[in-house]
DNA sequence: CCTCCCAGTGGAAACGTTTCCACTTTTGTA
DNA sequence: TACAAAAGTGGAAACGTTTCCACTGGGAGG
């Protein structure tokens, strides 16, 4: 029992061909009853199981799928992989899982290891779509691949939240609440096609709502020194009244940090999020944000990989416009309203049902 | 460039055989200058690389890890799989992920699969690894392994929190603040070892501390109701004065039920968390709970597989008694303290450089 | 000058499958 | 009863590697 059983163990045991085996097991071909008898005793005795390699060399395909993303560290990814993961399972398909840390370096190394690997297609979630030199291999060897959460440049779908006009719908609510002066803080800039996406569309309905155009305070490194960046932050821009932080984590962590420096929140200075993580909606003042549904995202690239290796339909895509939605929170209020005593229990969360409501209509959604 | 090229289309573009061009891109065995520079050139005209596929089947080794977790959404495994796959990117192998929606069945059909890929090993979280059908199919089959989160029943190594003295610790917690009668609240109580675990320690502790043996609160689904719930049993249980929840999330989900139920944390009801997520230290109040470091553990297992896979010395096993810490946070107040107003000013978050000392110890342990 | 050794090389077997093909036996039909 | 078709079966090739072995030369040591 040290080494596995092969087909040739079964063959010899059940008194038989390999390719009779081979028949029976797969239920490809004929087989007599007897054979068929015998060749089933083999395998439970032997505890036979066919060795996927082998069988990959011989099919040319493996039945895994690459998935590719930034960091399991963010929920947003986590949940993504988690739906996609869910999705291969369902069909049969194993998920051979990278992060790639937001590094293209990686990224490229990575994917050019899981194709050696001869995975069936590819989920991921690269740097930047257009300049991936990872992507661009994966097509140039004609693997099936679906994007995940970047905004696809050429005509390739891509599951994904419509960064550009969530964003706007920021500005907007924004607006609604009379702030006219606002920043946008985000992680990775540089490195990320989706924080750039958000804040193109931030600045145009900024200027849509004829509100001034938004400074931007780009972070490195996990905010340790927030705080400190902060305080400068809005010592440049004295006058700003509102921040749009590019994902939850980031929103919560400004919000702290607003506390560290005496501010209140949002008395002084309002937040607004993006992605919509669960705990949001729990903290006090809860968080305004832009909730959007990962999970439901990352199973319909995987779906829609799998379509494409199987040649059936695609599953449908959402319309990008209805990929997110806004929800309320206290940690947003109209601007010139800001008593200081009274003022924090009159801008307490607005009702929950909208919250509710709002999640419903992504999860029927993902049906 | 439909099919990739193979190492016969590189010995013949090089003119020379296969077993040359295998010898010079493996570096094994011996070459003169020229036909190193001609199997290259031809290797970089064909954009060739090997499969891995091929390679696997003649060396019975896939460089490739199974990993195996109840969920992503749960941030503690999501950052476990996190450390894990750096810790096998790193060694040059991949992560082949399964999710098992703490479901034994699935489990072991997963584990079943793995191995008929020929994982050179796993990781893995199992829903109980005493009663683990997949487990034991691990190690009929020899397949190198280590436990995550899981309590080992027999000397196999397994990086997991000390549950049961870490929930012991809470129960001192509890008893430090004068508390006496306490609730113990827990998802998936049946299928997870982890859960038993710390319901057992909290016993332990509280019994050691003199005080009455807490009740049990096992919910179903994820919290729907749990409002409902919670007002039950604390109906059921009227003098109780802390909760002891299982994970974090429920934890700041049982605040906000508290809440919804009129009660005020601490003030009427003390809340201890469980794992140390980061949003703990975000909200208002902050959340009393033990600290883990998942990555640290993930990270751990996967060296530890890696390590019996390639026969080096393992990796420093942590004291189990210093896996976790506890952070003392605003959800956690003395008993008789509770003036209604001031009180909730005197009870907030006491020193925040506490929180950040235990958590450098535990970075400290991951090197 | 003869050996011996070694660097350099290619052929071929082996890894575990699937599948094509050829062969034998059974069954059905006239 | 004879013949065709169909069912049942096994051998062997193929998939892409690595590695063992055998075969050349040529240089060094006697």
């Amino acid at each position: 029992m040290r080494q596995p059983a092969t087909i040739k163990d079964v063959a010899q045991r059940a008194g038989c061909g390999v390719a009779t085996v081979s028949r029976v097991l797969n239920n490809t071909g004929p087989a007599s009853a007897e054979m068929r008898r015998r060749v089933l005793a083999a395998v439970e005795v032997l505890d036979f199981q066919f060795s996927e390699v082998g069988r990959s060399l011989q099919s040319n395909t493996t039945r895994t799928i690459g998935c590719v993303v930034p960091s399991l560290a963010n929920p947003v990814y986590a949940d993504a992989v988690q739906g996609a993961q869910e999705a291969f399972q369902r069909a049969g398909y194993q998920t051979l899982l990278v992060c790639t840390n937001y590094n293209p370096e990686i990224e490229f190394q990575a994917i050019r290891t899981l194709i050696a690997k001869q995975v069936d297609g590819f989920v991921l979630t690269v740097s930047d779509a257009e300049t991936s030199e990872g992507l661009a291999y994966i097509e140039n060897r004609q693997v099936p691949y679906c994007l995940l959460f970047n905004t696809a440049p050429g005509d390739q779908i891509s599951w994904s939240v419509a960064d550009h006009s969530a964003a706007k719908t920021v500005a907007d609510a924004f607006a609604e609440n009379k702030h006219n002066d606002t920043g946008f803080l985000a992680l990775k800039f540089q490195s990320s096609d989706r924080a750039r996406q958000r804040y193109e569309g931030f600045v145009a309905g900024c200027a849509q709502n004829g509100m001034i155009k938004p400074a931007l305070l780009e972070i490195d490194e996990d905010s340790q020194n927030l705080t400190d960046l902060l305080g400068m932050f809005l010592q440049e821009n004295p006058d700003i009244t509102g921040i749009f932080a590019s994902n939850d984590f980031l929103a919560l962590a400004t919000i702290r940090s607003a506390r560290a420096l005496a501010l209140e929140v949002p008395g002084d200075l309002s937040i607004i999020g993006f992605d919509g993580i669960e705990v949001g909606s729990m903290v006090e003042p809860s968080l305004a944000t832009i909730v959007t549904d990962p999970k439901m995202l990352g199973a319909g690239a995987g779906k829609s990989v799998l379509s494409v290796i199987n040649q059936t339909p695609p599953p449908d895509f959402p319309d990008p416009d209805l990929s997110f939605s806004f929800r309320a929170g206290g940690s947003l209020a109209p601007l010139f309203a800001e008593s200081s005593d009274d003022g924090k229990v009159a801008s307490f969360p607005p009702s929950n049902d909208l919250t509710q409501t709002d999640t419903h209509i992504q999860q029927e959604r993902s049906k």
